[in-house]
DNA sequence: ATATTTTTGTAATGATCAATACAAAATAAT
DNA sequence: ATTATTTTGTATTGATCATTACAAAAATAT
């Protein structure tokens, strides 16, 4: 291929930008934000990125998506899939101060987008939809397996646990704290048994 | 008293600001937005906000603060708060479709300013707290009343309940539905039996 | 070697941002 | 009546915003 040869990974540079858009949200975070955490200058960013901001952001957003599909994966090899997704609540309680503070870049999109970018917020709603439906197969399997007691509708208990999830992501930040943390997160899965 | 008079209502003002802030959030809310809203010139805005556009914002956020207080009068006045809790969650699901994206101004707060305004944060996460503990009171009194079989440290519920609270109003832009949301939340309630 | 193509770095664009300056207007106090 | 005080409307400020223009750089293809 013909051209001067490209010096910035993309797959790096988008994950420099999904680590500030996090923290920041979308209209926090300028485009400097991006050059600076990037180390882009403004020609190779356009050059790259032709829908500007907003396209590097879904790509942020959908990188974060593959991180949930990678957990997807685990799920189907797993043979105790509930543990599975016990631990992934129970790890929120293994983060740090600044990790709970910063919550799900999902969640946070959802609620910073909803009036602002349809498109935006559509794709990250769709992001924990899938989520959702991960924990009611898993649910659904665990049921039918026997290893689960609850009988009530897989979909009820999915939606129960996506609801954690969006709920636990802000209280996370009223205690950023770990002990109490744990014992809300046990506590709240208890349904699951 | 000398001067012009006023020919804007505070209370008004700070009204018609919470409404667009409630939507866009602090960031994406111009100070045009705001007084296009409210009908002010940028003139009088300073000089009845001298903080700008945060006096405004913490103003009213803490006027949803009042709305929240309200409600501990009506619990500490009622002999069957558990009911009134109940029915408070409930209400969300006889809510529109632009006010389950809208969500709650306090919990779009904690998420939005957390990396932002420490200030502005902090209050949010103050009066989800205070609101955290107006459940706590309930289940405990309840529970000393006889009224709630479930004998779960009161803590544990409240903080079940808050992170409820802090779910639905994500998981309600998932699915601005009411009959979805009032068979969730019924269900969630369930425990407090 | 020269032409072509792509990426880069920098400078500049016009729009929008929050906030201020300031004089006219409208009242109360003297 | 005159002065003091406060609110208002409008014009303007300087900063920051996302984006574009454009030429130099660096590679490949001819």
């Amino acid at each position: 291929m013909r051209g001067r040869p490209a010096i910035f990974d993309n797959k790096e540079v988008i994950e420099k930008a999904q680590k500030v858009f996090w923290t920041k949200g979308f209209t926090a975070t300028s485009l400097e934000d991006v050059l600076t955490a990037t180390g882009m200058g403004s020609g190779s960013f356009y050059n790259t990125f032709k829908g500007g901001k907003k396209e590097l952001f879904r790509k942020a957003l959908n990188q974060r998506r593959e991180a949930f599909r990678a957990f997807e994966t685990a799920l189907n090899q797993s043979d105790a899939p509930m543990e599975l997704i016990r631990d992934f609540f129970r790890s929120i309680a293994r983060a740090d101060h600044d990790t709970h503070l910063q919550g799900c870049l999902v969640v946070n999109t959802v609620v910073e987008m909803a009036a602002l970018d349809k498109d935006l917020e559509e794709e990250a709603v769709a992001i924990l939809k899938e989520t959702e439906h991960l924990y009611t197969k898993a649910i659904r399997r665990a049921q039918r397996e026997g290893t689960m007691k609850n009988q009530t509708d897989p979909v009820i208990l999915g939606r129960y646990l996506i609801t954690l999830w969006n709920g636990i992501n802000v209280t996370r930040r009223m205690y950023p704290d770990n002990k109490i943390l744990l014992k809300q997160i046990d506590m709240q899965l208890e349904i699951l048994r």
